[in-house]
Order: C-alpha cells, then sequence, then structure tokens
RNA sequence: GGGCGGGUAGCGAAGUGGUUAAACGCGACAGACUGUAACUCUGUUCCUUAGGGUUCGGCGGUUCAAAUCCGUCCCCUCCCA
C-alpha cells in the first residue's frame, strides 16, 4: 500500500507526512514541483532539516535551479523509489501539491512515447487557434474535446501526442495503477487564506529576499525561478515593484495556488478529506490514522 | 475664499443624449487538465421569486429618451490666495 497526502500549500502536508512517517517507520517522497529544486528553500515550503526528524525525504534538492523538470520524469523516479521502499517492506508515504504528478504516477499515465517534437511543431506556427484546433480534432478527438481552442501549448502538446499514439491516452487517467490511500488535508477558505498571509510573512523574516536574491545574483532566470515567492521577488530586484508590493504579490499568487489545488483535488481525485485542527494537530494525526488504518 | 480637474459595479478604468447594466483590466467564485502543472486555458461576477427590479456622488430640472445636457448641494486632487 501507498499512503498518499495532498492538499493545497500552507494546509500543514509537511508537518503531517513527517508524523505518519515516525508511525510506520518509514520515508517520504516529495510530490512537488518546485521542492526539486536546490537553494529554494523558504520560497517553496521544503522541510527544513530541523522538521525532518531523521525522516529520510525522497525528491527534495536533486535538480540545480537551472535545470528542467516534467511529469514523466517525476512519475519514471518516484516509481522507482516505490518499487525500492516496497522491496526493503516499506510503506511510501508521497506528499506533495503538485496535482498532476501525483496523479500521474498513481493512475495509468503513458509518457513513453509522445514527447513535445518542436521541429514536428514548428509547422504549425502559423496556424490560428481554432485551425489547430480542428487539426487536433482529426488527429485525436478526444483529446480536442477537453482542450479548448485557445489552449494553444497544450493543444499542439495533444497534436506532437498525437503523433506517437494512434489512440488518445486520455481515457487511462482513472485506471489506478498502485492500492493507495488518498489523503486530502482541507480547511475553511478563510482561515486558510489567513495561514497563507501569515506564512508567506514568515518566509519573509526567515530570509526569503536573501535567498531570491543569492538565485538572482548568479542571473538565474531559467523556469524554477518564475515560481511563487521567487519571480515576485525578482520583479523587485529588476526594480519593477516595491518590496511591499512584490510580497502582497506573493501572498495573493500563493492565495490562488491553493484555490487552484482545491479544484484539481476536488475534481481530478477521489480523497479522503480531512480538515485539518490548527489547535490541535494530533487529532488531526488521529483521524488520518484511523482512515489509513480501515484499510 | 477663488480657479482647475474629478466623483461610474468589490477595486482600477472606458463611456460624454438613444442597438446594451454599462467596454476593458484586476480581484473573487466556479471549472478543464497526459510532458514548463506554482503551467496553460475556460465560464460567471448589480439584485432577482428569472416576469422583472434598481444603478453611474446627492437632490431637482430639460428631453419622447440622460452615466452623458442644465441648476444646486456634498466630497476629493492640484493651483492661487
Amino acid at each position: 500500500m501507498i499512503i498518499v497526502i495532498v492538499g493545497p500549500t500552507g494546509i500543514g502536508k509537511t508537518k503531517l507526512s513527517v508524523r505518519l512517517a515516525q508511525e510506520f517507520n518509514t520515508e517520504i517522497i516529495s510530490g512537488d514541483s518546485v521542492q526539486i529544486y536546490k537553494g529554494l528553500d523558504i520560497g517553496s515550503g521544503k522541510v527544513k532539516p530541523c522538521e525532518q526528524e531523521g525522516i529520510v525525504h525522497h525528491l527534495l534538492d536533486v535538480l540545480e535551479p537551472t535545470e528542467n523538470y516534467s511529469v514523466a520524469l517525476f512519475q519514471k523516479t518516484v516509481r522507482q523509489k516505490i518499487a525500492e521502499l516496497q522491496s526493503k517492506q516499506k510503506t511510501p508515504i508521497i506528499v506533495g501539491g503538485t496535482g498532476l504528478y501525483i496523479k500521474s504516477v498513481l493512475y495509468d499515465y503513458n509518457f513513453e512515447d509522445a514527447y513535445r517534437d518542436e521541429e514536428y511543431l514548428s509547422q504549425f506556427e502559423n496556424l490560428s487557434n481554432d485551425e489547430l484546433h480542428q487539426i487536433l480534432q482529426e488527429k485525436d478527438s478526444s483529446a480536442s474535446i477537453t482542450i479548448h481552442p485557445n489552449n494553444r501549448k497544450r493543444v499542439l502538446q495533444a497534436i506532437s501526442r498525437s503523433r506517437y499514439n494512434k489512440v488518445s491516452q486520455n481515457k487511462n487517467k482513472d485506471i489506478p495503477v498502485y492500492d493507495f490511500v488518498l489523503i486530502g488535508l482541507t480547511q475553511e477558505r478563510s482561515l486558510l487564506y489567513n495561514r497563507i498571509n501569515k506564512r508567506v510573512d514568515q518566509m519573509i523574516n526567515e530570509g526569503l529576499v536573501e535567498e531570491v536574491k543569492h538565485l538572482y545574483d548568479q542571473n538565474i532566470r531559467s523556469y524554477s525561478v518564475s515560481a511563487i515567492g521567487y519571480k515576485e521577488l525578482y520583479q523587485y530586484f529588476d526594480g519593477e515593484i516595491t518590496l511591499e508590493e512584490a510580497i502582497n504579490l506573493i501572498k495573493q499568487h500563493s492565495r490562488n495556488l491553493a484555490k487552484k489545488q482545491f479544484t484539481f483535488f476536488n475534481n481530478q481525485f477521489d480523497c479522503h478529506w480531512v480538515t485539518v485542527n490548527n489547535e490541535d494537530f494530533e487529532q488531526t494525526v488521529q483521524k488520518v490514522l484511523q482512515i489509513i488504518n480501515q484499510r
């Protein structure tokens, strides 16, 4: 069995996962697309060494900020980690907020044959969104239904994919490939938003500005630093906005992210939702343990 | 006290007599989701018992018709005293 913890940013996934890992004497696999990067610590909400309680954490700090990451890579490495842990008779705990990444591990997503072929796609450069969508409809009608014509990036991606897969892969997205318990942490929206705002202030106090300055000074302009907490401070260092504006934007973008995460987990997963009790976190832990032990 | 500019939906901001609750942006809410997913994209957003009803600082007026014209009062920015 695999234990999976999902939920919006700032809800307490990290804290819960460490407690569970202690309880089950196991290790944690991060399901986060930003914490994978070295040097993006405070802003990504990465577990601090002092919070780890000696628990082994996988998939943190494995990429340089200049490297690219992808769902396919995530799926591959996490599936390897799962196999490793299971061969040691350990229950893998996957924790994170990147919905698609986690879903691609647990369900039958196949990335093997399909990748974005820029050279092939270059021939479509001058076509309009609607023309592109028309092409997709011919190549993969089921994909064309879920992708809006204006979503050019995904339309192109799907066209590229259809080159290698005659039949759309979308139909496999709800076929599980593991035995897992899926716990979703939740909380009243206004409470969570409050927590998020405070957490951002805390990040600033812990030295987020310095952390980002360090990346900025190395002239890192890769995709990694377009993450929330980084892109806003880059704007500040570029002199486009004030520090105060940057902080407010980080808060707002974090709230927007939490909202989007709720949407994904609510509609793409069938979670056991657990409402987090901030005053008595142990109560939350017990609720989660109860759900896991019912399996 | 005098002069200028201005007060438009949660906020910002178009509109300056007549296809219209009022462009657009932001925010908020809801949603889609197989390769940058902390991405990309979509819908709704005055009230409504869905028949309608009330809006563009307040009040009054002109007009068949006003956010748009006139009068008056209130508030704000800037300038002169």
